[in-house]
DNA sequence: TGGGGTTAT
DNA sequence: ATAACCC
């Protein structure tokens, strides 16, 4: 199986999204294919910041990480600041530019989980890619409303949002017909983020997750973009270079560079063979497709996470007491956020980064089993855990590195993962995002208030 | 460049 | 355990 969740390549038929299968579907029937929203929130961590404080509104914002401003508002972008800017840079560029702090992710975490969770409420095909992506099969929606609107005598069937290259719409194309009404899909799910949460972002709706995530950045804060099957090939021209294909990252783009592939109508017209020997039959298959549009990958439900890690980078760690105490950090943290989810770690892993002037890159890693009784130990509280973890890591570190010699670390991480639901015993253990969904009818409840109008959840259902 | 995530080999 | 990918 090649890339389920990750990748927008791989197909698994077994595993694919069902086919609509409602027997009234009239003209395009069996025929019909898939209809994919991607959404993809707007500066995610200077929104959640402005939403904490919203005095930050209408000044240049920037949310820092260590000497990194890793994403800033609108107000900042028209100023010159851009993503992954030094904050030297960034303050040369603006230097009214106000800077908080985005170390500890828990408040994007929690928001981030939450957006899903509420696309969770309309949907559940709903596969996350990091923090502020969320891929959404709204397939079986759109055959519910085609056979409503069947009923109720075709009203208003029109574009929600951009069309891509303004193409004409032909109501009498039933593929047309479908991707249209998933724009108005989108419309209300990105209004129901909006009236619910205080989030605004960009959709995507075509036929697949590779073409829905390119075309969701074609008009950018805050709207959305349907594309029509027949202005695929001119979407997938506009990428100038071909790491700007999700599926292709750097490693895989120095091997095209290599071969003479810069962009991908070279990348089409690549012989096949050629580029399986390079890459690897299953790699080269799938990357050949996306170059054509085509993505038969699912739309996989990500559900509760597979890992919980926490990580510290800094100039300089060279001695083992100074590692001790940033694992010491590290712990309380990590082991608190595992508590709250209700599972059990069954696997510890430590990351560590040593310092080299050209590979930045390289990361290396030890991991164990954690011993059944210190699982255990992660389902109840007060008794402590934190010390024979430490001892754990500590001899996870002493694998990696010979303490004896000189070393200069500048990245510590921990990571659990190998989660296991504990026996079905003890009190509320659902926890994460399973959790039940909203309470009957009538409003939820507000996570912000000053957001005014708007159809919250409407009927859904029926 | 940060502080996370995922799957494939 | 590492390597690749994603944000």
């Amino acid at each position: 199986l090649s890339q389920r969740k990750t990748g927008l390549g791989g197909s698994l038929p077994a595993l694919r999204a069902p086919r609509p299968s409602h027997g009234k579907s009239a003209s395009a029937g069996s025929a019909a294919g898939r209809v994919v929203v991607h959404i993809d929130l707007d500066c995610f961590y200077a929104q959640v910041e402005m939403i904490r404080n919203p005095e930050l509104r209408d000044k240049p914002l920037g949310v820092q990480q260590k000497y990194i401003v890793v994403t800033c508002n609108y107000e900042a972008r028209k100023r010159g600041v851009k993503k992954m800017m030094s904050v030297k840079d960034a303050k040369d560029k603006c230097p009214q530019l106000v800077l908080v702090n985005g170390e500890d992710l828990t408040p994007y975490r929690e928001t981030s989980y939450k957006v899903t969770e509420l696309l969770g409420e309309f949907c559940p095909l709903v596969e996350r890619l990091g923090f502020d992506e969320n891929f959404v099969d709204i397939t079986e929606i759109v055959e519910k409303r085609l056979n409503q609107l069947q009923q109720s005598g075709w009203s208003r069937v029109g574009v929600s949002g951009h069309v891509y290259n303004h193409q004409a719409v032909n109501l009498h194309d039933a593929t047309h017909v479908r991707l249209v009404i998933g724009s108005q899909i989108a419309e209300e799910l990105r209004g129901a983020i909006y009236t619910r949460l205080g989030l605004t972002g960009c959709a995507g709706v075509a036929s697949n997750k590779f073409l829905s995530k390119l075309v969701s950045g074609t008009f950018k804060p805050n709207q959305q973009t349907l594309l029509l099957p027949e202005s695929c090939q001119d979407l997938i021209r506009s990428l100038d270079h071909i790491q700007k294909v999700p599926g292709i990252g750097y490693k895989t783009t120095q091997r095209l560079e290599m071969l003479g592939v810069r962009n991908v109508c070279d990348l089409q017209a690549f012989p096949p063979a050629v580029l399986e020997k390079e890459l690897g039959v299953s790699a080269a298959q799938r990357i050949q497709k996306l170059s054509y549009g085509e993505d038969d990958s699912p739309v996989t439900p990500s559900g509760p996470p597979q890992s919980f890690s926490d990580e510290d980078s800094f100039k300089k760690c060279s001695s083992e007491v100074e590692v001790k105490e940033k694992i010491e950090e590290l712990l309380p943290n990590l082991v608190a956020r595992i508590h709250r989810d209700g599972r059990q770690p069954h696997t510890i892993r430590l990351t560590i980064r040593q310092f080299s002037t050209d590979k930045w890159f390289s990361r290396e890693s030890r991991q164990c089993a954690l011993p059944p009784h210190l699982s255990q130990k992660f389902g109840k509280e007060s008794s402590n855990i934190i010390s024979p973890l430490v001892d754990i890591l500590m001899k996870l570190f002493r694998k990696m590195i010979d303490v004896d010699v000189p070393f200069h670390l500048t990245l510590l991480s921990v990571c659990f993962s190998n989660l296991k639901d504990l026996p079905s015993s003890k009190k509320g253990s659902i926890g994460f995002y399973l959790k039940q969904m909203s309470p009957p009818s009538g409003s939820g409840k507000r996570e912000v208030e000053n957001v005014s109008q708007g159809e919250g959840s409407a009927s859904w259902d029926q």
